[in-house]
DNA sequence: TTAATTACAGATTATTTTGTCTTTAATTGA
DNA sequence: TCAATTAAAGACAAAATAATCTGTAATTAA
């Protein structure tokens, strides 16, 4: 079972998320985030350096070092995390994985298909980070005690 | 990267397909499907049998044998394909990855992301394989010809 | 200056998914 | 009956993905 997402793609989705409901001019280290979000360490501090590359968020080594965000929550587009760690290829994939199929011979599929797609696609490019980090907050503070 | 679809599910829909654009009597078995497909046989013959258990398709060994719909093509919705094959796990799943996530304070996202979803599931369980045997087989006709 | 802490980079391992191979049982035509 | 053909079943291999580990360079506080 696959989603729209990698899980990699999620969790960057989540530790931004986490970025986000901190005050701007503090510095997270991955540890405090994998505890925080309960998931495996390196693997964010993996993801988190991606992002850095693409300057969706910042990075300082050293003893009080950590990740931050490098742009305010309302510049960072959800679009850009996923890009970034999955790519788009998503979004120009055909569903039924046909090889070289041309869309002057669209199966019926195609249009429906092609228009959920790119909702998706507008949905993850009109949203920014600003506008779910209210609920994050509340989500990520309930996270502690959720038994799973 | 993933899709909405595993491998497995997209080779199954291209293979039930072919089926449908056979006619009704007719045994065709998995090298044939693999041949034509250009797709791994074992896959193919792995994959319809599984179809077979849920009565999408038929088979029968020996000499003459080989796989075929066992319902008219307009009995048989996408959905039920995709259910045997990779489940329906991603119509329940939050696109996020938050564990534990109950829709009574939903993110910005589940809303439109609920929305998205419900639609390709909607997409799916409307779309039976008559609809789409037309155009399926000028695509398997072009197919032979294809580069990639 | 030194020890501690942290991101960074890359190797390594584990797990899942995908694809192949082998063997068996059923069916048919010769 | 017998040989050929095919689905079925499941072991097996390869590839992709996810997760862990190890060592290094930067930074800071003492
Ligand atoms: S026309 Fe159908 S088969 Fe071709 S790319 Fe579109 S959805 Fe896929
Ligand atoms: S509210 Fe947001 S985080 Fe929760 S399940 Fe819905 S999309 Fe996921």
């Amino acid at each position: 079972m696959t989603v729209i997402f990698s899980k990699k793609c999620e969790l960057a989705l989540q530790a931004v998320l986490f970025l986000s409901i901190k005050p701007k001019d503090e510095f997270l280290s991955a540890r405090d985030i994998s505890k925080e979000l309960q998931l495996p360490k390196e693997f964010i501090s993996k993801v988190l350096q991606k992002l850095t590359e693409t300057g969706i968020v910042g990075s300082k080594k050293g003893k009080t070092g950590g990740f931050f965000l490098a742009k305010d929550p309302s510049e960072i587009r959800l679009i850009q995390i996923v890009e970034t760690i999955d790519g788009l290829g998503v979004f120009e994939k055909c569903v039924l994985g046909f090889p070289g199929c041309s869309p002057d011979n669209p199966c019926p599929l195609h249009n429906k298909w092609g228009h959920l797609r790119d909702e998706a696609f507008k949905m993850l490019t009109e949203f920014t980070l600003a506008e779910l980090k209210d609920s994050a907050e509340k989500k990520i503070g309930n996270l502690k005690f959720d038994i799973l």
